[in-house]
DNA sequence: CGCCTGCTCCAAACCGTTTTGGATGCCTGA
DNA sequence: TCAGGCATCCAAAACGGTTTGGAGCAGGCG
């Protein structure tokens, strides 16, 4: 059913069935109703690449989320992020268009979403500290929301972000406020954006209070569990092992709780642990007693905004560029507890 | 830059154009070579939308992944089965909408798909065991694809699935061949197709043998890392505690270990544990010597065949459907052993 | 009465491709 | 010489909507 056999079978014009069915004004309500009604009847739908193509907006937005090649990596908090921006999407009538693209190849999906005319906008994921996309986007002239931010860009741009400095600063301060100071991280790769704002509010945490921190107790590398147990053994068996660890998600936490157990010991007694929780919906921390003490932000609370975001953006014109910073909160768990009283002695405060 | 601009710039028509730039027989070589030169050197791309439109044809293949409403449960697995589909839909030059829609929805979802003519194909997930989709999408008359089964349909219809009955059946044999007799089988939830399956291979196992299985030894619910340990932690308090565990995936099995390690068990020495592994690329099992020893599958080849399978249905024609059962490997880790002896002589065998 | 305004509606152009159905000119063979 | 065939190109009609620029008609006002 078309929208010109719909138009002869009421017969009307085109015109006004589809400015009818648009809400536009120089219809009456009348046959506006009749019109809505015979739409309903015969299960009108418009097509969709038809209407793009009149209207020149595709009603979609893509998300190109990037293939780290060596090892096909996907990373997992896509999955909730993309939950969240979906429903965002589905309540406008927005589709979400997905391209899984090699590292390489990033520059040219974006020419091709622009030139292709398939999406209204994008967004951009797992950006990297001196993120080149940027640039190629605003030049492009697509709008784009960054999931995170590029922290050498000296442009302007849209984004939605975690607060990473300020909740690895917390997380830091609540263990050293708990008397360790042996503290080790275990952060993602940092050549991410996200990783280094980590470190550095791991740093600025211990440098507020004049703490010197071991640069040989931080780690980066790829987030899996066997990445969090294999530092973690290997740290325990030190003779300065450290007295508590933070990491940067629920997976090598995993990992780690599992070398702590294999070392004898008993995380939140002998080793504190505290991660920062994505809020995946498949590897939940436990709502009402957490089983990590946890700096917790949804990101799929994330995928929402970055959405709304873009969608304004798309709708209002983009004169000025959109930000929106969320906190982490700090919830106590079970992995946390006072550093051990041998480490606190030995420990030249 | 567009096709008519591009066809005025060479002093074409925009049918000469075209059929130069898509490789028809009836434009001499030379013409084709200069309109192509042209096309390169003002980046030309043909707008997919107007194409489409007249083509008939999208260029785009449809995901559409259930959201459980209740718990608003992300399935783990969606990442990596994506991402193997969006390697196969790249090489053939065709985009990935994905719409997250609550179970409820399902049904309108794949009608918009239809009518809004903004897909070719679609490929279905996480079939029930008497789902109703399938019966709804080929009364719409789309082409897709079903990653899994659906147990009591009587259609026919075309789907990519592991063979979980087999997989779940070997992995029980194996255990039973350990000595293993009292096997706990901590299952998805059972409304899934692909965890009745399990269930009937554990089940399988038992009666090949003329054992018995334990109907309080089967659980079923939502693959978490706490329905893993809770589950585990309750079974192992039992006067009659089993001395190995079956389990469906990576998530839950972490709690499984959690918990025999909270009841001072070893995993492999007092109690057996053996998972079903999705080679997920962020919860990797370990590849040369795995932690859980685990039925294997890599669940991101799966997305690949399905993607494969639906884009040489569509362009082919679908006479028959088409089938394709993938065969899990048993790979053997560190958490399996003979069942203890202790269990052993008080067991009838 | 004539003019203007407002309300409804419509015919036709347009979006950027593909595809149908020729048109043109050249070459071949009878 | 002329019909027929072939190679090459093109004008125009799709595809299914939206949008522009009126047209027709009624009522209000001077």
């Amino acid at each position: 059913m078309t929208l010109k056999e719909l138009a002869k079978a009421l017969s009307l014009s085109p015109t006004t069935v589809s400015r009818a069915l648009n809400g536009f004004p120089e219809v009456s309500e009348a046959t506006r109703k009749r019109v809505q009604a015979a739409a309903d009847a015969y299960g009108y739908r418009p097509n969709m690449r038809a209407r793009s193509l009149a209207t020149g907006r595709a009603m979609a937005i893509g998300h190109v989320i990037p293939l780290a090649s060596e090892h096909e990596m996907v990373n997992p908090v896509f999955a909730d992020f993309i939950a969240g921006a979906g429903e965002v999407y589905s309540k406008s009538g927005y589709d979400m268009l997905i391209s899984i693209v090699p590292e390489a190849e990033q520059e040219r999906a974006y020419e091709e979403f622009k030139h292709k005319a398939s999406v209204d906008g994008i967004i951009v994921h797992a950006p990297r500290s001196g993120d080149q996309r940027i640039k190629l986007l605003k030049a492009v002239g697509i709008p784009f929301v960054v999931h995170g931010r590029a922290s050498k860009s000296d442009e302007a741009y849209s984004w939605v972000d975690m607060n990473n400095l300020r909740a690895f600063q917390r997380a830091t301060n609540f263990l050293l406020d708990l008397g360790h100071r042996r503290i080790a991280l275990i952060n993602g790769l940092e050549d991410m954006d996200f990783a280094i704002r980590r470190r550095a509010g791991f740093e600025a945490a211990h440098e507020e209070r004049g703490i010197t921190h071991d640069e040989s107790l931080m780690f980066s590398g790829e987030m899996t569990e066997k990445f969090g147990h294999d530092t973690t053994a290997a740290l325990l068996a030190r003779p300065d092992a450290p007295t508590a660890i933070i990491t940067s998600s629920m997976i090598p936490a995993i990992g780690i709780r599992r070398a702590i157990r294999e070392a004898n010991l008993e995380m939140g007694r002998d080793v504190s642990v505290i991660i920062h929780d994505d809020d995946l919906s498949y590897l939940p921390n436990g709502r009402d007693d957490p089983i990590f003490t946890a700096t917790r932000s949804s990101v799929r609370e994330a995928g929402r905004r970055a959405a709304t975001m873009l969608l304004d953006i798309i709708a209002n014109g983009s004169d000025t560029p959109r930000t929106s910073l969320m906190e982490a909160e700090l919830l106590i768990g079970q992995s946390t507890g006072p550093a051990p009283a041998h480490a606190r002695t030995t420990d030249p405060v």
